[in-house]
DNA sequence: CATTGTTTGTAACTAATGTTACAGAGTGTG
DNA sequence: CACACTCTGTAACATTAGTTACAAACAATG
């Protein structure tokens, strides 16, 4: 584990001397697949480095309809946590593993001084901003551009990207809920797809051709 | 207008050394309502903040549907143009004056260095990411979660706020444009809205009551 | 004031998505 | 294997939003 983190931060750039320091304030988090990690509402104090695994971000609205923002994926951090703590604003996100997780969590004190000291860590915490930024772009174009159909086959398409696997396993209903849509219209869709020779249906079970 | 800037960045925090620097290495630029300030794919080297009036950010797809994703108002700027820039990215908007508006424009190749050195300006910026987020994740509720009707009216709301005038003056087209729907839905909503007393109807001018 | 272009109102229709209801297939458990 | 529970397929229908078409009102201009 420690093994892994240290790849995943000198790949991004971060200088050893760091390294060893997060090393040593942070601390490891497992999240069995299905687990809730944060839960709208709540103050979190620390970052999150996926270590392994696969996080969901999905925002919610008071009557608990939801939508999927975007993934975190293995080397992935949530620099927005960040703001999220220094203004001591509430979440409203919905954090969940998609698979069983390993996350490394930085305590937020040490943020401000990193990232006045560190070239690299500046870097790594505005680039982290901004790939957020541009996931929730690309969210608003689906939502806004695409009708649910072709939605609902890039949705497909990007679990399967973010799990490297052409299975999906997941009903029908988890995939209504992540596009906020109803499970008679996700199935009535999946038919279609499967008619059209795109995916396979098993029960609990689609595979991407 | 000198004057203008420095209220709006002492009121930011930042210290008279880097104003009077912002001032130094910055220089002005007008739009006037209506006028187009950045295209889709070009590259800005500059971090312009709003002195006065109103820019809209909008996103558009291939097929040039639009959609508004949010408005950048007086003493806002728009921290995300940075890694636009840092990553060598083209831009994925399209920004246009709602009002006569003037602008402070700051090359980039400053960013990185004030970020180091000021706690006030790595505020400014962090806060500017993390307003400019929120807003998007608004835009995606209201995408999501509402139907045309509420969407047209919080549309209307918002722009009251933003333009601080109960009087909105656009055309049913325009507005169409930035709900990415079309004139006739507009104009039967609006009926309706203008029905049930919220709003009054004329030619280019909504009043809201 | 005649002409032209823009804006708005409205009807009639089409398409997309959401809802309700129910049946049958699959899975897990005692 | 009997039972309870979850998941999927499908039909019928309701609602929302998009499209086409046309007329009338308004504004700008020579």
């Amino acid at each position: 584990m420690q093994e892994n983190l240290r790849s995943i931060l000198s790949e991004a750039g971060i200088e050893d001397e760091l390294v060893q320091e997060i090393q040593k304030v942070g601390f490891p988090k497992t999240a069995r697949s299905g687990e809730l990690i944060i839960t709208p509402g709540s103050t979190s104090m620390h970052m999150p480095i996926v270590l392994e695994g696969l996080l969901s971000v999905v925002r919610q609205d008071e009557k608990a309809n939801e939508i999927l923002l975007y993934y975190l994926e293995g080397g992935e951090t949530c620099a927005m946590s960040l703001a999220c703590c220094i203004e001591g604003k509430r979440n409203d996100f919905k954090v969940t593993a998609e698979d069983n997780s390993v996350l490394w969590m930085i305590p937020m004190n040490y943020m401000d001084e990193w990232i006045q000291n560190y070239r690299s860590f500046r870097k790594y915490v505005f680039s982290s901003y901004q790939t957020r930024f541009d996931e929730l772009l690309e969210t608003i174009d689906s939502i806004t551009f695409l009708n649910l159909y072709d939605r609902l086959y890039k949705y497909l398409l990007d679990k399967k990207q973010a799990t490297k696997s052409y299975e999906i396993h997941m009903s029908h209903e988890q995939i209504a809920q992540h596009l906020n849509t109803s499970r008679v219209v996700v199935s009535r869709l999946l038919k279609q797809l499967e008619n059209e020779g795109k995916i396979e249906l098993e029960r609990n079970r689609i595979s991407i051709l």
